[in-house]
DNA sequence: ACTGAAACACCCGTTAA
DNA sequence: TTAACGGGTGTTTCAGT
């Protein structure tokens, strides 16, 4: 658990709505001179607070329209099985979200597909090949009332 | 709906792992020289298929922000009922998502919160306030392995 | 402040309708 | 022949020291 100025917080605001700003912009916009904000977002880089960047995709341009909520158990509970899981997750395109949960079940998985049939497929090659795999249900939205996320 | 050759795909797949990537460095990546890799992506850009870019933080690291799924089952099934819940979601600024799925409840949600105190507070003033809700289940995330929010 | 590298605008060559 | 697309070049701007 880190400390912020008010420095930092105004940087970590401004990559956050525009992950690509140039950091001589950004050291303009928070009020630092180039070379003292590279030196900021470089730490924040380091420390993992900027745990990294991506572009944001509009999916509903490119067909992935149908949710899914998966909640995954595993049989066992060893760290290299649920390693083996984790990479299988981050691997497969369709998983948008992996987390790792407390509970009766390990994981909750957010996948997204174009249609019921890619789902299926999903269920049969990616968990169906995992033999860690104990217990999979499935939820699918219906639609989400409230939608926030960053 | 928009139609991707597979360079297209290829290149928004990078820019999601890592938007940051130079443009140079990603022109090698999908075989393209820098021109024309450079076309592709503010093509993507303007029509919206990229719709921004945004970094990504570690928030465990800025104060202990707890995330919690939750599982809420309805007793009455009637659409007033169902109005009145997503309305009392929508106002608590805790829920970041609220969906509504298919299966053996009604409604998944996505809580942030700063401890586990605030957590109860929630569970007590804002689930428990609600008639119409008949169970309650809760998932603390113990870490996300994967988390490619749009 | 300086240097190498990247972004960007511009022009040319190729191909296919 | 012209529209679409990839490649190359020069200038401006940036990152990193």
């Amino acid at each position: 658990m880190i400390e912020l100025d008010k420095i930092n917080s105004k940087i970590l605001h401004e990559l956050e709505s525009n992950g690509r700003i140039s950091n001589t912009d950004l050291a303009l916009r928070v009020g630092l001179s180039a070379s003292a904000c590279l030196r900021r977002v470089q730490e924040l880089e380091r420390t993992g607070i900027i745990s990294g960047y991506r572009a944001k995709l509009d999916r509903s341009k490119l067909g992935g329209n149908i949710t899914v909520f998966v909640m995954v158990g595993l049989s066992e509970h060893l760290k290299k099985d649920a390693r083996a899981f984790e990479e299988a997750m981050i691997t497969a395109p369709q998983v948008r979200e992996c987390h790792n949960i407390t509970g009766s079940v390990e994981y909750l998985l957010r996948v997204e597909v174009s249609n019921l049939s890619s789902y299926k497929e999903f269920h049969a090659e990616v968990l169906g090949t995992q033999s860690q795999v104990s217990s999979i249900t499935s939820y699918i939205s219906l639609g989400s009332p409230k939608d926030m996320r960053a």
